[in-house]
DNA sequence: CCTACGGCGTTATACGTAACACTCCGGCGC
DNA sequence: GCGCCGGAGTGTTACGTATAACGCCGTAGG
């Protein structure tokens, strides 16, 4: 990477000779231009841009592409976003709206996001809705950067709903995969991992079970929901119960706790939560009641955040792979900047069994 | 907010009829330049540039400024970014770096620095550093923004190496008040924290402390460990020894079951780790001796992660309002920015009771 | 009465890039 | 011999904004 300006005699106070006004600022990319590279390399700055763009094939020499090329790297020649875009109306950059950062699985996408897009030199800015940020809900503005797409969670509702109609491709993070007005959606097999949540309780003899539902109106949640509904529907053996919670620890404990009040046979074994902060909830209350997990009460998570092993026990619960969702959506967000369609894609989710599920009491 | 294009027949193959060749993607902003502004009030281009830039006064009548401002309120003006950008050499943007953004404290630096520079029509790019998301270790190209300043946090180490002499303005965050090359630096007090922890701990009467350190070249935590080591050495009757571990809460389990071996009289009583994860860890540790938190062996964390509160016992812990330093960050880039040096910043941390401490075991 | 000047406002230009419209030239089919 | 084609380039323009340079008009001072 260069460091200086290359052209000495900066030093002297501004003005003083017939130095051009070059704005302030402009320190990034060296202020090297096409038009130097173009003198460099003896060519036109026309040339120098269809060659670096790729598109020279039958329009210039291959000797004196490769000219410009050398010239390029060598001069440290970045090309001006900002000129671009102008020209272009492409920014190459992409917008992601998360909930909240403090959640791990959205720093998870992010990240795979980031790295899809750095593969394909494309930019990402993030929006995390909580609050707005500022005062306006308007995520483009919060951005402050225009961007040619969008990729949000169903999870950041109130900025998803300022997108819509935005007329920008969206593709969305943990929705209905049949979402209208989405070219297209990218979700964690969240169905699955629940499914092998529920064969692996009744598998440990589990029939009694209590749902600990995330309180918040987003596809992920539903589907979590019915998978197990569906799972313990087949067999009439079993017994669901759903208690919604607010998506915080306490929120679990609180629930936890309603769930587990009533006389010992009737209580349910285990505790199916929609997340690891539910389950870690969970834990405190059947605790509190003076029972031990898993011994009396088997409890399991989802995600599977650091949380998941930094409580006692350990939790049994899902791992969704977050990077590999935001690698997807990224993916498919540069398929339908190109132009292909991409549908829904499903990554999978894997059960992790750790020490909070054991085989029911009395089994 | 625009919606439609407003001149339809997009569905036809392209080139079909004489469209206009506008760039696709100029969406943003309902493609509504300045001068559209300036042909609905009445008045030059150069005239609502000055207006919006708040540059008139004394060169366009106050009637006149308002009708500009009202027609770009109708129409919904937004200025390009890009052409902007290009004219001049600003961004309007700030580049965050941080070392993860896993760490709900780099989360909460984020919503504050967003914040911040919300309010003065900045916007905010993140880089986090670990792996380096792409194949080049450059956060600039990473960040694929040119931005005007940077706020790096001194633990993503090796992309700050990157960024000195940069030729940007930098913000320094958990390092050195006295870095140079740094325009300002903001730090929670650290060593404030520590100190309440020292004096909550002797106040209970704790003798015996081992310091479970974060195994991280950082100003930040060789703050915290000289802070405590200065408040036990004032204290002739106390016995210090530091554990270093990896920062996880697996490194912090080995940690404090290194500290903890010995005969029960040499055993530390306290364990004072540099991170609420590596206190979660030190707290299996006890435990799996056998041992009970806070019973026979009090063990404080830091930060006042979510972490905190999931595990159990609660944790004593510090608190130190991660928003308000990276809010404190951006302002000291937006002073620096605008040629006022900002000089260092230290914003107050405070110590958190809770159910992870207790008096010292015999008194 | 002419000039200087301050309030008001416009015209013109530059930023760096991408893409269109051209030019030039050697061959080639008819 | 002429028109035409395709390769190899160059000249020019436009993107939307900010600002320097300029102009006009009425008034006041000399």
């Amino acid at each position: 990477m260069r460091v200086g300006r290359g052209d000495g005699g900066h030093g002297g106070p501004p003005g003083a000779g017939g130095t051009a006004p070059r704005p302030p600022g402009a320190a990034r990319g060296g202020g090297v231009t096409s038009r130097d590279v173009a003198r460099a390399a003896g060519v036109s700055q026309a040339a120098v841009s269809l060659v670096l763009g790729d598109k020279w094939r039958g329009r210039v020499s291959a000797a004196k592409a490769d000219a410009v090329r050398a010239a390029a790297r060598e001069l440290g020649y970045r090309p001006n976003a900002a000129a671009r875009t102008l020209r272009t109306g492409g920014t190459r950059t992409a917008l992601l709206v998360v909930p909240a950062l403090t959640n791990e699985f959205f720093a998870g996408v992010h990240t795979g996001a980031a790295r899809a897009a750095a593969a394909h030199d494309f930019g990402v800015v993030l929006y995390p809705s909580p609050e707005g940020i500022g005062p306006a809900p308007d995520p483009f503005a919060a951005a402050h950067t225009a961007v040619d797409g969008v990729i949000a969670s169903s999870m950041a509702t109130d900025a998803v709903q300022a997108l819509r109609g935005g007329g920008l491709p969206l593709v969305m993070l943990d929705s209905d995969p049949a979402d209208p007005g989405a070219v297209a959606t990218v979700n964690a097999d969240v169905a699955d991992g629940m499914r092998q949540v529920a064969a692996h309780l009744l598998d440990l003899g589990h029939r009694r079970i209590t749902h600990i539902a995330a309180a918040i109106d987003s596809w992920t949640f539903t589907a979590r929901g019915r998978a197990l509904a569906d799972a313990l529907d087949a067999r009439p053996d079993t017994r669901l119960r759903v208690q919604r919670a607010e998506l915080t620890v306490a929120g679990g404990l609180a629930a936890a706790r309603r769930a587990l009040t009533g006389p010992p046979t009737a209580r349910p074994t285990a505790l199916v939560c929609d997340d690891d902060v539910l389950a870690a909830g969970a834990c405190k209350a059947v605790r509190r009641l003076g029972l031990r997990v898993p011994h009396d009460v088997s409890v399991t998570g989802f995600d599977d955040l650091a949380l998941a092993t930094a409580v006692e026990p350990e939790l049994t619960t899902v791992r969704l792979a977050p990077d590999t969702v935001g690698a997807a959506g990224m993916a498919a967000l540069l398929d339908a900047l190109a132009g292909r369609r991409a549908g829904s894609t499903t990554v999978p989710a894997r059960l992790t069994v750790r020490d909070s599920t054991a085989p029911a009491p009395g089994t």
